[in-house]
DNA sequence: ACCGATTTGTGCGTATGTATG
DNA sequence: GCATACATACGCACAAATCGG
């Protein structure tokens, strides 16, 4: 048994430990390479693929013939992950979907207890109308209905599970249309924030998931 | 000289498309190393540095002197990026609780509405018992919670976020004691599921995560 | 328990493309 | 345009690990 770890993956936490104990923030050009080589008594090549492995969840960013600089980490790493997970199983989709149920229902009770300013909601209003015939208005106002929970992580998980979603929708399912079911669903959920009521807006928000649900298990049957 | 496309993303593309288009499920073998070289026509440093990225993203599974395998891409491998953006402060802590928690409360009324096995329900007794002395129990409670939900990405996900929630605990705060209050909560939790109570079942969840919140505001105020 | 074949891991050298000054 | 520094890519050789005979 090495003491070290395993060699592969020691060098990637070395790495990063170096990240930290430099106190490097995002945006900083990290050692150059054979500064690297001779902080961590490795080739090369080992240096390479611990920062190319460190590049893929995003932690640094590679810019050719410049430098490698820390990168803010972002969500790219998951959403990779995720999209290749969702070729490969077969229930995936639905199990997509049931995890942004569980946050949108769970973080709607929150914005219609606290409510939103009358500005955001006129947004909110615009996006709906616009909902019939704009496929990215859908998008668009699932986002902005949390932009002020103050919790930038479900955000961006929010977006990139809706991302993923109309993907494999794509390749997989039938373009969905945007019937008047979905738009008076969103009316629904917004009326629900509007009015302050948190379980209206719970029911509304499972509803919308529920003639989701039913249209994923239509597709995936034929 | 080379083929279009960036390098090296092009690169790691290219050999998720090859297991794509061979239908190779997750345990299976990839093509070894030089027949990849032969495939994507790329130097063998090149395709290392590919499917290592790969593996960080759980995608394939490298095994020293045997192969490479296809991964189930577990997001295990994405709890260090989520931790470094947490300790760049690009995330907070508080968020990655808070998602946890929507999650959890939100499965967990399914699953107390379904109920669980006595064989189940015995074996989450034995964690509740062991959590006072071993820290690894409570991990594994909310595993084997949510073990029979029929989502996988859920599960994961879960696992994913409580790995990096205590990652950034260990390096951030004082190492959180298995309190009795904790225990208590958990065994409430189980109790709840156990009378099929979904509504109790919610409240003692959301109860738990009330006071990891301010266990957390605590540990960062110091 | 040893051997040998296969496969991944590591190290070194060199040439080329790219951005900066 | 030129020079410098850097990342990128390629090729080769050897070490280490695993499996099956």
């Amino acid at each position: 048994m090495n003491h070290r770890g395993r060699g592969a993956r020691a060098l990637e936490q070395r790495v990063v430990d170096v990240i930290h104990a430099r106190g490097l923030r995002p945006g900083m050009a990290l050692p150059t390479e054979p500064q690297l080589v001779e902080l961590l008594g490795a080739s090369r090549n080992s240096v390479r693929e611990a920062v190319r492995a460190l590049q893929a969840l995003g932690i640094v960013e590679i810019r050719h013939g410049y430098g490698t600089f820390v990168g803010d980490a972002s969500l790219s790493g998951l959403s990779t992950s995720l999209a290749f997970r969702v070729r490969a199983g077969v229930g995936a989709i639905q199990d997509l979907v049931e995890v942004r149920e569980l946050l949108e229902t769970g973080l709607i009770g929150t914005v219609a207890t606290d409510g939103l300013s009358t500005a955001r909601l006129a947004e909110l209003d615009e996006l709906v109308a616009m909902m019939a015939v704009d496929s990215e208005a859908d998008r668009a106002f699932h986002a902005l209905l949390y932009a002020d929970c103050g919790n930038e992580l479900v955000l961006r998980l929010i977006e990139l599970f809706w991302d993923t979603y109309h993907e494999v929708e794509h390749v997989l399912g039938e373009p969905a249309e945007r019937t008047e079911a979905t738009v008076g669903n969103h009316r629904r959920i917004l009326d629900a924030v509007r009015a302050k009521d948190p379980a209206a807006a719970r029911a509304a928000m499972q509803k919308h998931f529920a003639e989701v649900r039913t249209r994923i298990a239509q597709a995936t049957e034929t």
